[in-house]
DNA sequence: TAGATTGTTAATCGATTAACAATC
DNA sequence: TAGATTGTTAATCGATTAACAATC
């Protein structure tokens, strides 16, 4: 697996690769050239063999790929079977449906704990997931491993929670407020869902058709 | 305003550029060249002039761009002074989150109405917003001007109830299902939110740091 | 075998960055 | 005026597409 200089946009499409070939594998397809899937997807063939070749070869000539197998080395590759853990900040609104109906395990990951300051959530759990206290969160990082945390709370304390949690040495941020957050090591990543930038882009579509 | 082959990279950047003028004129900046909102953005001085420079001009040499016009201008790209109308379809978990959390007065959006199948919420109003039964929708939309659809209902009526809303002629949708829609008509425009994606990404990118 | 389709190299296209004359 | 900074043109860089030999 030569994984140097994988492009933004390679890594972006991966999880389309995977959606669509799960969705072959559900209608029982066994193979599919880069040709027919490129059609399914509105990606050209060049493309599809190009994006795969930067992890390794996994087509036959004459064949094409097969769509189980396909699927299973591209979900290696985005880590879905690395069983990563994952931490809640802030169960509000957002975080609680996201507890409550986000697939968590279906991307390989396991949902350890949430936090939250109101003192009415604190002690309950949300669909089997324990609600701790903010005041509990350096203590329990430290004494747990924590791939990946979810912000879901206030824009206003966005930056100063995400400080606090990369000194505790988390490495990988979810993050839902729409503020762009930062680090000074270049280690610790961000990736964000902004509804807000996104309603835009539609709107600025839709404004210019 | 010569809006011909504006890139999708320079439309989602817009949103950024929003964003960030708005704070800078909450926090009473003035004016702002290039150069030092590059610095702020993590982008160079280049790209923001030769962003800008496809809708106009905005600066004055010698002086930089006024913020609050910058923004004004910025906004008005992006049509948050259009008054936009829109509609949600499905009103689970995430579609309530959604209407008593999201300001989509911010990005100028009026929710007009929501859908749902329940029995249970059909009838009752959330955050102000009357919620309807799914049979009185092609009435509704025939009767009204609706811009932009909220698809915040399960994967396997996505589709399906895409295409209705097609028919009745919706050429915006902000889709929250994790399912790629399509249309033949170029003009009807797809903006996703997709969790699973967005989460498998950064699974990448933890994993192979 | 003949046809199909890969992985990869080369060609093209588009986006980002650099440079600079214009001018506030 | 002199210094700063724009808008734009040219240069560079990177990503997408096309072509094709290798081979199942």
């Amino acid at each position: 697996m030569k994984k140097e200089n994988i492009s933004d946009a390679v890594i972006r499409r991966l999880p389309r690769y995977y959606r669509q070939l799960t969705d072959l594998c559900n209608r029982g397809v066994i193979r599919i050239s880069s040709h027919s899937l490129g059609q399914e997807m509105n990606i050209t063939a060049s493309q599809i063999r190009q994006d795969f070749s930067c992890f390794g070869e996994f087509g036959q000539q004459g064949y094409g790929y097969n769509v189980e197998e396909l699927r299973a080395e591209i979900g290696h590759i985005l880590g879905v079977d690395n069983n990563h853990h994952l931490v809640m900040i802030g169960v509000g609104n957002l975080g609680h449906t996201l507890l409550q109906k986000f697939l968590f395990s279906q991307a390989g990951f396991t949902v350890d704990a949430a936090f939250d300051v109101s003192p009415a959530a604190v002690g309950t759990t949300v669909n089997g997931v324990p609600i701790y206290s903010m005041d509990d969160l350096d203590t329990y990082i430290r004494g747990h491993s924590v791939d990946v945390v979810v912000l879901t709370i206030p824009q206003s304390v966005a930056q100063d929670t995400a400080d606090r949690l990369i000194n505790l040495g988390i490495k990988g941020f979810w993050n839902f407020t729409n503020v762009e957050l930062s680090s000074s090591d270049p280690d610790v990543k961000f990736e964000n869902i902004h509804f807000a930038d996104s309603l835009l882009t539609l709107s600025y579509r839709i404004a210019n058709r």
